[in-house]
DNA sequence: ATTCTCTGTTCTCCATATCGAACATATGTT
DNA sequence: AACATATGTTCGATATGGAGAACAGAGAAT
């Protein structure tokens, strides 16, 4: 019995399970709700949420709900501050941000999504309205397709053979033959565009970058109005991207 | 067996006793490392943290030491939005702040801490450099004498017993006899003041309230430079704060 | 008032997670 | 290089948690 993908402890991974029920769900959810929904057996659920309960994980409201608990909320603010991840690429993304004035992202692959885990954007920059949490489709800008290019072509065949790629502009590309092109050559070039393909008016650049994880692909992007990107500045864009995602994995790759 | 106070998944109370240990930690730490600060047998925690590794909860360093991961870090973003708690007592704060242009708190007793929830400052106002999660002392300023005051006397007397008065500033308060009438004042009146007591050059009122919720001590406090509270003020300000925390507990009580 | 439906709670058996011991690997010391 | 120490990993016995069934209580329908 190895260590990889095992699930060793199943009361803990149900209570996660749980947990992101919560999250997702808009309203409290009763002992019978959750066991509905992720069909766990009712004094299974009966007793994690009582635990969790009792731990602050959750709290119970008077009619026998559920929500998410202040001490989930204050164990995950330390999650963010340690991070290693969003530690090392946060004063990467400030750089970026500093020198283009576009808002800078940090995002990793989850499933169909693109998931954004940190941003900066300064208070005189236009905003854009990606926060922090957000899961944007992975087939929908540069920094899905900058996230696709660390898979191998295999699963990115797979998955263009299972999704249909959506239309959000007129400028987005709905072949998936020429779709799979522009992953490869985000693969080879180590850069993705975004020319309104996502966004009307928008422009990104994304650029992948490697920790060392297995199983973890990760990018870095920046987002801005298309007339933010003058065309003489998409290259020195590009080179200062690229730039930080080397020192980035510069950094992951001294230990 | 009843609901109240069993621990019913060990599994999960040793999974949450790992993250509070990685929460305080500044490193990340390995198997034995938490094994010895829990006391938890080692192929147990090893079990637990690598579950918890496979769920994104933790994140494994290649020095084989665990550190708080991604996933937590997105949780817990959502535990502050559907925190009953938090959401009903923002608007509060925010009020307060609008109308007094001093720092809003809320915050909840953790034993001999009093731990803040939620804060409320405006860019324009002079910040108090508390912020959210902080653990403050609970023999400190106006926000712990308002918690403690939600305690039975005999529990007040027991903590006074136990612990020595700390002398933050000249006019702090360290005998233990007036300290605790300034409780039971606090209690009284349903306020407490700190005129440079914790801080030297602040001054903070606290408001307690209660949510229907059995071992939960809560309070609501605002704290400013004290030229920021001219003695006309102060019964003003104290008329606010008093209203508000009635407010609150309309809330919780209408259910 | 009675019955029906739904949710929460309790109890018990058995499949399994925890613990202790042993082993494997890495690092430090001589 | 050899040895000592520390940490991580594995295995099996046993104590125990999860699941299923039954029960209790609340609310809705008649």
């Amino acid at each position: 019995m190895s260590t990889s993908g095992f699930k060793r402890v199943p009361a803990i991974e149900k209570c996660f399970a749980i947990l992101r029920l919560l999250t997702k769900s808009k309203a409290a959810m009763g002992i019978t709700g959750i066991s509905r929904a992720l069909r766990y057996n009712k004094s299974t659920v009966f007793n994690i949420v009582h635990t969790l309960s009792d731990l602050g994980i959750l709290e119970q409201m008077p009619d026998n709900k559920f929500n998410l608990g202040t001490d989930l909320y204050l164990l995950s603010r330390a999650a963010g501050k340690s991070s290693e991840l969003i530690q090392i690429v946060h004063p990467y993304l400030e750089e970026i941000n500093k020198k283009t004035k576009l808002s800078a992202f940090l995002g990793i692959r989850s499933g169909m999504r693109a998931v954004i885990l940190d941003k900066v954007d300064s208070a005189f920059d236009i905003k854009i309205s990606s926060e922090v949490g957000m899961r944007l489709p992975l087939l929908g800008g540069a920094g899905g397709r900058a996230l696709l290019s660390q898979l191998p072509d295999r699963e990115i065949e797979r998955i263009l053979a299972k999704e249909e790629l959506p239309k959000f502009t007129p400028q987005s590309c709905v072949d998936k033959k020429r779709y799979l092109m522009m992953i490869r050559k985000a693969r080879e070039e180590r850069i993705a565009f975004d020319d309104e393909e996502y966004i009307e008016g928008i422009y990104a650049f994304a650029v992948p970058f490697r920790t060392g994880r297995q199983n973890l692909q990760t990018a870095l992007w920046a987002v801005g109005l298309k007339r933010q990107v003058p065309k003489e500045m998409v290259q020195q864009f590009s080179e200062l991207l690229k730039k930080m995602a080397s020192g980035i994995e510069a950094r992951f790759q001294l230990r």
